[in-house]
RNA sequence: GGAGAAAUGGCAGAGUGGUCGAAUGCGGCAGUCUUGAAAACUGUUGACUGUAACAGGUCCGGGGGUUCGAAUCCCUCUUUCUCCGCCA
């Protein structure tokens, strides 16, 4: 959520930036943001009037009943009646306002970075570089989801008896090597400082609105009605929200933290060949990095965060590429991204399996999330995610880039994890 | 699931109808002392909103009510703790 002063003091900013990301009726929205809350604020005067005069009202009544002079009170206690009649009013006047504001500012997405590429789909997404060889497959090389169940390793099938499409069963050597995957890149990411954490899979609605995937992804979520409770799709959600409300201090920058889940997507709307196999599920695993930054260090932090990542892939020798997203493409809460995609050899294919955002302050105003500064002023924080890394499709590029006739090889970096370096 | 108790500033914790945004302690900040630090002492220190700056307003778990006036009384929801029951 952009804060109002910002959108005041920087119009034309924010509307170049909208523009970036083809946000419709930019200008018509943003003029009510600005006229709703001129609308807010001066209602707000009126009503600290009455409120100002009422309190001294009433404190004056309790100086007349301590000396006696009830009648004189109970003139004052009339006024006193009334005033709270037009303060209702007002104050009703000044709720609407705030929740009208509150709504527009809702629907509109963060400003992008300077940096972000226009473009309105990822055929516009800027690939800034790209590492790693692609190997030559022998001429019987087969998707991931052959290799799946030539060597038993993943039973979608049985996923589709058990709950429904999207939600595979892994089984022997596939269940060890995702355990695996999961436990390295936790390993990595501790080693870098981040603080790993084990946080509940489902969140209420406060953290959904936290975040940013409420209310504008409601449909993305599955939803328990009866609990009023959605399953997360990613672990920034709860890691992220275990700073709503938080009030940190400037020396606990940067606050790291890591974590393993699984995420549910109820993927609505999609369909066909990409979404085979592996490539895209409702249920899947993930591990996720989050920070907490000063707003001067967040930049950097990005980067660190980029960087980090490319580390691991390296190390599973993967050839990857890195996009700068496009406005179009760019998420709504986010400023800038860079996505992660590893070449899945079997498939012809480029997969995303890691996005790394910054969202300066946009999560941070939703969620109150605070420090204070060096002038003992509070001030929202930056807050940056990225996937460290996503599960399914690093499985389905190992699977496929490490085939051979003989069987698939294990990535040396992984064969302590996994107990054997070959799938035969 | 049953019974009881509680929810107050960054933290701990007092306050049971009016001058309470709230004692006190810890923590933070500034200073005195010190070569420096610690200790001790002194002062200062809630958040949000609003204003050019003052002023003003809101906030004592959430919501509602009683009252001229609520941290304080009533209703309701949520959460936490203790005891009992059940249980991975």
């Amino acid at each position: 959520m952009l804060q109002v002063p910002f959108i005041r003091e920087n119009k034309e900013q924010v509307l170049i930036g909208l523009a970036k990301r083809n946000f419709k009726n930019a200008e018509a929205i943003i003029e009510e943001v600005i006229a709703t809350d001129e609308l807010k604020r001066s209602t707000q005067v009126k009503l600290d009037t009455i409120l100002a005069e009422s309190n001294s009202l009433n404190k004056e009544i309790g100086i007349l009943y301590k000396s006696g002079e009830a009648q004189k009170a109970n003139i004052l206690k009339e006024k006193s009646a009334q005033l709270k009649v037009t303060s209702k009013d007002l104050q009703e006047e000044y709720n609407k306002a705030e929740q009208d504001l509150l709504n527009l500012l809702y629907t509109i997405p963060n400003v992008p970075n300077k940096i972000v590429p226009a473009g309105s789909s990822e055929e516009d997404n800027e690939t800034i570089f790209e590492e790693g060889d692609i190997p030559t497959l022998h001429t019987e090389a087969l998707p991931h989801w052959e290799l799946a169940k030539k060597y038993n390793l993943i039973d979608f099938e049985l996923g589709n008896k058990i709950t429904g499409a999207g939600f595979p069963v892994y089984r022997g050597k596939g269940a060890r090597l995702q355990r695996a995957l999961i436990n390295y890149f936790l390993d990595k990411n501790t080693a870098a400082g981040y603080e790993e954490t084990q946080v509940p899979h489902l969140v209420n609605e406060a953290s959904g609105m936290g975040t940013g995937q409420l209310p504008d992804k409601e449909g993305q979520m599955y939803h328990v009605n009866e609990d009023g409770l959605y399953l997360i799709p990613t672990a920034e959600v709860p890691v992220t929200n275990i700073f709503r409300d938080e009030l940190v201090k400037e020396e606990d920058f940067p606050i790291c933290l890591t974590a393993y889940t699984p995420c549910f997507r109820r993927e609505a709307g999609s369909y066909g060949a990409h979404v085979r196999g592996l490539n895209r599920l409702h249920q899947f695993d993930k591990v996720e990095i989050v920070r907490i930054e000063h707003p001067d260090n967040s930049a950097e932090a990005l980067n660190g965060m980029v960087d980090h990542v490319k580390g691991i892939l390296r190390e599973l020798k993967l050839p990857y590429r890195i996009l700068n997203l496009c406005g179009g493409d760019l998420g709504f809460t986010s400023t800038l991204t860079y996505d992660f995609e590893v070449f899945s050899t079997g498939q012809d294919r480029w997969l995303e399996i890691s996005s790394v955002s910054n969202f300066e302050t946009f999560q941070a105003n939703r969620l109150k999330l605070r420090f204070k500064n060096s002038e003992g002023k509070s001030q929202l924080a930056h807050t940056l995610n990225g996937s460290s890394l996503a599960l399914p499709r690093v499985l389905a590029a190992i699977l496929e880039n490490y085939q051979t006739p003989d069987g698939i090889k294990i990535p040396e970096v992984l064969v302590p994890y996994t107990g054997f370096d070959y799938i035969k």
